[in-house]
DNA sequence: AGGCACGGTTACGTTAACGTCAACGAATTG
DNA sequence: CAATTCGTTGACGTTAACGTAACCGTGCCT
């Protein structure tokens, strides 16, 4: 009952440019990730979608998150990690000065490694492009003496 | 017998510039590795040290190697790729154009690979300089308030 | 002779991030 | 009503990258 209500404000919408909500099968062929991947998430508490009839109902704002869980995983943080990094935007607007600290030290922290890690991928491309280019240079030679 | 002989030639050695020798010790302490992880290494042959009385000794090259292993590692990649990409250094010179151009693409590959995740980075980057800035901000103000 | 530092090899334990069943409930469809 | 679809919760398996413990050998110091 409450599940076909809501699941047919999601179908009237289906076709349409503002879904608002989201299934977990949607979700995660829009993201190209597993159930499983979905689920586990939400058990480290990265995600915590609404629930209609047991089913799990994602809003925008979880598919924002999931975004940004998606993209962090991607640059290598851990999920413990990517969930104290999530933390930090809920905190936003609560003012208290020791958090407001505590959340400059940590994005700080954050952005030193990133900043590490961009260098250090910058170096390796440019390994690479050498490697690359030489590689080219001899296939060119190779074709001139063929 | 034979290890005391290597053993005093890098004992020799020790205090001066130009070693060209390492026990094992020495160099996970130069790269704050683990005996363990440096034996791993070996384990999936990323390395292959010459063994002198059963004893690892590493060369100059060894040492460049496992330099590159950890800059891959801190980048993101795994042990199984690292090792297909250290490959690729050996293969240098050979110049079979069969052999380039699997270098060409694997390069290739690995450079569009990076640079989206260098992308990435920037992306989260100049989000949590957003974050940061806006938390000092209210800083700031909330000084002024008391 | 005793002991320590350094090195070696199994071999089992561990954490992260899921994959892979199995068994079930609710809802739609023929 | 039976079948199918979409979703749920366990529970166990898996891969990567080591950690940790146990046990052994060797040379050197006292």
């Amino acid at each position: 009952m409450a599940k076909s209500d809501a699941q047919a404000f999601v179908d009237s919408h289906r076709d349409e440019g503002t879904t608002e909500l989201f299934g977990i099968t949607e979700l995660c062929r829009e993201f190209g990730i597993t159930l499983r991947a979905l689920r586990f998430y939400e058990d480290k508490e990265l995600l915590s979608p609404r629930r209609i009839n047991g089913a799990r109902v994602y809003t925008r704002r979880d598919r924002a998150r999931l975004a940004l869980i998606l993209r962090a995983k991607a640059i290598g943080s851990p999920l413990s990690e990517i969930k104290r990094y999530l933390d930090l935007y809920g905190v936003q607007g609560e003012g208290r000065t020791q958090q407001l600290s505590y959340v400059i030290e940590r994005t700080d922290g954050t952005i030193a490694e990133l900043e590490k890690k961009r260098a250090q991928i910058d170096e390796t491309l440019a390994e690479l492009r050498v490697i690359n280019a030489s590689c080219r240079q001899q296939l060119i030679v190779g074709k001139q003496v063929d």
